[in-house]
DNA sequence: GTAGGATGCTAAC
DNA sequence: TTAGCCTCCTACG
């Protein structure tokens, strides 16, 4: 299966990969030892995995391994009938059980934690477009609160937790909202439907993952109830304006423009995105 | 072979 | 707001 560059949609999908294998034991090597207390889970079992927007805790006997992929973090899965080769001095953590072996690669976070320090994490999380019935209104309210451009509070992991550079744009574009109106100016009718859509996308996300599939966005339906719109020709056609610069808004016909927003590059068609 | 960019975040200014 | 860090892959000589 597919690892690597998460958004929440990623880190859901690694979260159930591991819980197919809840209740097996595994061996945690550090190969540069360079996790702290991680010879305290070493040989316990799997007992509970738990995710929160991009972060992914892993339950092993009495402790938590929090692991946060960053950009640039992987998991490389194999079974065990694979030869299992000494792990590169990259590896930053390799689990092995009876049936698998997985090797942790760049992550930028991976530390054994207590319960009491995995609550201060997510305590710093916002809702997760994921968790059903996840309360949004405080996430709501702040996102009013702020004078920021919509397009960098979508980002904000304390506001909402999963949404990443992809959807970001993606959802401005699908609800037709440019990326640069403040969060003063968002209505909760239009929160509430960029929130939903994020779930949407999110799900989608899981379900491309699972099937080995590059995440999309095109096809799937709109906020407004208009039908899908078609692939558009090109090698960059997953999505609507993420990685479009140059291309024609295959709702509009404008030009999709980038720029730099909270230091990342934002895709969007000035044509249409005018809320 | 090398440069640059990529689905992220933090510490420091 | 910026620099810095993590690794992999593509485009370009």
């Amino acid at each position: 299966m597919r690892d690597g560059m998460p958004e929440g949609h990623t880190i859901r999908a690694l979260g159930d990969q591991w819980l197919a294998h809840q209740n097996e034991r595994f061996v945690l090597e550090s190969p540069s030892h360079s996790v702290p207390g991680l010879q305290d889970l070493d040989g316990q079992e799997l007992t509970e995995v738990a995710t929160h927007g991009k972060h992914l805790f892993l339950r092993f006997g009495q402790g938590w391994l929090h692991v946060h992929l960053g950009r640039f973090g992987r998991f490389y899965w194999h079974e065990r009938t694979r030869t299992m080769p000494e792990p590169r001095a990259i590896v930053r953590v390799r689990f092995i059980s009876e049936s698998i072996w997985v090797d942790l690669v760049g992550p930028i976070a991976v530390a054994v934690v207590n319960e009491h320090q995995k609550d201060e994490i997510e305590s710093r999380l916002g809702a997760d477009p994921l968790v059903k019935g996840a309360d949004t209104q405080a996430a709501r309210r702040q996102l009013q609160a702020s004078k920021r451009a919509i397009g960098a509070l979508l980002m904000d992991q304390s506001i909402i937790a999963g949404i990443g550079n992809i959807y970001r744009a993606e959802l401005l574009w699908r609800s037709r909202v440019d990326p640069y109106t403040p969060g003063t100016s968002i209505s909760d009718e239009l929160f509430e439907q960029l929130w939903h859509d994020a779930r949407l996308l999110l799900e989608a996300g899981v379900r491309d993952y699972q099937a080995n599939e590059p995440t999309h966005t095109v096809g799937l339906p709109l906020p407004d109830g208009s039908s899908p719109l078609p692939a558009v020709f090109g090698k960059r056609n997953h999505t609507q304006v993420y990685q479009r610069a140059g291309l024609e808004c295959a709702r509009c016909g404008a030009l999709v423009q980038q720029a730099e927003m909270s230091g990342r590059t934002l895709f969007w068609c000035p044509g249409c995105q005018v809320l």
